[in-house]
DNA sequence: GCCAACGTTGGC
DNA sequence: GCCAACGTTGGC
């Protein structure tokens, strides 16, 4: 399902980049990866029922010594079963998960841009809009976060690039 | 259903 | 490497 600007979902991505990064994601096929991986309920309900084709993505380097909004990224394929749960040899195994019956839910997510210059915490913390974000906020471990138009648009003006999502529309 | 113990996350 | 915050587990 296609979705315009007006109803379009952000989302910020936290990944550590030892485990998959930007660089990566840029890398692969069609610079289109599958999100998997995911193991924690809330993250997977957005997953599964919230997470829209189209919506853009804030890709998020964290566990390094200076986290930061890295890139830019869209969802191209809505929530499906993450196939890594019922793959024994797959760390992300989950023996509870089933064919019929799936625990765990992934998207895909194709590459867009890099952000000429990280936004570190400190960059995010020091704007009025962007301090606002959940990712800031204490003891928030959710790797996967709702993020506002507003700030969605406050990176872009940040960053001085153009929304790669709007098309000049 | 409570809650202590445990494992993990992730900024610092 | 530290440790606070959090989610999950499992005994009771």
């Amino acid at each position: 399902m296609k979705n315009n600007d007006t109803d379009r979902g952000y989302w910020l991505f936290k990944s550590e980049p030892s485990a998959f990064s930007i660089e990566e994601l840029a890398a692969s096929d069609n610079q289109t990866a599958e999100w998997d991986g995911v193991r924690n309920y809330q993250a997977r309900n957005r997953l599964r029922d919230s997470i829209r084709s189209g919506d853009g993505v804030l890709f998020y380097h964290s566990n390094i010594k200076n986290p930061a909004i890295v890139g830019l990224a869209s969802v191209t394929r809505e929530g499906y079963p993450d196939h890594t749960a019922l793959d024994p040899l797959s760390d992300h195994y989950d023996p509870r998960s089933s064919e019929e019956s799936p625990t765990w839910y992934m998207v895909d997510i194709q590459y867009l841009a890099h952000l000429p210059r990280p936004l570190t915490r400190e960059d995010l913390r020091s704007h009025p809009v962007l301090s606002e974000m959940d990712v800031l906020k204490k003891g928030n471990r959710l790797s996967i976060q709702p993020v506002t138009r507003k700030q969605w648009e406050a990176v872009l003006d940040v960053s001085g690039i153009a929304d790669p999502l709007s098309g000049g529309k």
